[in-house]
DNA sequence: CGAGTGGTTGAAATCCGTCAAGAATAGTGG
DNA sequence: CCACTATTCTTGACGGATTTCAACCACTCG
């Protein structure tokens, strides 16, 4: 239980590279240092002793950072996809814990002090190191917009818009969700069942189209960003009454 | 409208200092190059060209940042207080915008150019602004918390808890509002008459009580933290049945 | 074929947003 | 200090949206 970490190999950890825009080449520096993991779904990647001393790297799979309140229950709080980092941003008084979502996920462990050591004498790496972490701060800008969202169909709406960014494929409009309705419930702060409804009511409006549970393909790009299919009612996001 | 900054003198900026735990001495190093700036409720405190040019320091007063959808509406994702600092994750394709919340907000703008050359010749400014975009991440982390949970009643309960960290009082259960019922609605995505309901259902469990209309006592911590006001349904943030 | 998982859909109860009306508060000027 | 006004805050009622419980279908695996 103490330590969760377990090195498996020493290997370059740059296979589905993709997502996030980030360009990962200066890490080669550190490849000799990075050690790999592979997890299992629900299996914990790095326990809260490890997860501050090493930088992380998606290498595969799919995993999620979970927040759990004194109370028990648990929400995640970030959806981790191949090329993604974590471990930023820790400590503070919530406890987090970080779990693969799907099988054979594997992620790579970069240890905090050598990273640190070479982006003092490497400019381009410690560049890089901030471009890091400005991508791990707008993933969860992203992620807050989304939840702010109003109604269930416009947050699964939002939700499909950022997997087709983050998400591999040949086409901007061909997303292949890696994870169940029940975890985007889970990612959504929504039931299961509410993401499956309002799935099948972008499906009718045809704005999206199925081919295959899981892979969705994107039919009316212009609607899902504009929101075109809430009612006429405004919600409290209304700009406010002009200026008095 | 073009150039909402206006340099109003060079003066030091570190009067309501308090939340969030930063440690500002560091920066007296740019206080030459700080300007101020006031404002009232809902000026525009830094345009789009600006914002991005200048790191920001909330100095008294409330400030929201919203992001502005292309359907129109527009969502505050992130509440600044004295303090805060803000400006470190810009660009992305969403447009935001930073207003004042309350009249005679004061904003404390440092060019950024001029911050990052100070920082490469001195580690301990430089690790300062780690410090501080660490703690805007934070911030952002802690919203997304809040706004995750699933009723009214215990998101603004969690953003009493979290009002209480960041503001200055005398104890650290006594919590002094700086924004109106419908401000906080605009923050936690939800109604101002939900706020307000939110609230008297606390007070009259006895959690909270008032001391006037924005000054809320919070009487029972442990009730609040554990979310002991919801019915016995455990909702879709239930920890996963176990381990099959 | 049966068991198990994941997905969809239905029905009832609950929660929240909206509209609306009052109550409380703050600000202004006499 | 009081009257007047504007704003904010509270509370009620109604309708719509979401959660929950439940049943059913599709698929995989032994």
């Amino acid at each position: 239980m103490g330590r969760a970490l377990q090195p498996a190999e020493h290997c370059c950890p740059r296979s589905g590279m993709s997502g996030s825009g980030v360009h990962t080449e200066p890490l080669s520096a550190l490849e000799p240092f990075a050690s790999m993991a592979n997890c299992g779904r629900h299996k914990e990647i790095c326990s809260e002793a490890t997860y501050g001393n090493y930088l992380h790297l998606m290498v595969s799979g799919a995993a999620g950072k979970y927040s759990t309140q004194p109370d028990g229950r648990r929400q995640m709080i970030d959806l981790l996809l191949p090329g993604d980092f974590f471990g930023f941003f820790s400590q503070q008084d919530h406890e987090f814990t970080v779990e693969a979502i799907v099988e054979k996920t594997v992620v790579a462990h970069y240890p905090r002090r050598r990273v640190e050591a070479v982006a003092e004498v490497d400019p381009q790496l410690a560049r890089m190191l901030n471009e890091i972490a400005l991508a791990a701060a707008l993933r969860t800008e992203a992620m807050l917009i989304i939840l702010g969202r109003v109604t269930a169909t416009e947050k699964v709406g939002a939700f499909l818009l950022e997997m087709s960014h983050r998400l591999p494929s040949m086409s901007l409009d061909d997303v292949a969700l890696p994870i169940s309705r029940s975890d985007i419930g889970e990612f959504l702060a929504m039931s299961a069942e509410t993401v499956s409804r309002a799935l099948s009511d972008l499906k009718s409006r045809r704005i999206i189209s199925f081919a295959g549970t899981r892979h969705v393909h994107i039919a009316d790009r212009d609607a899902l960003e504009n929101g075109n299919f809430v009612v006429p009612h405004n919600g409290c996001l209304t700009s406010p009454a002009s200026e008095g």
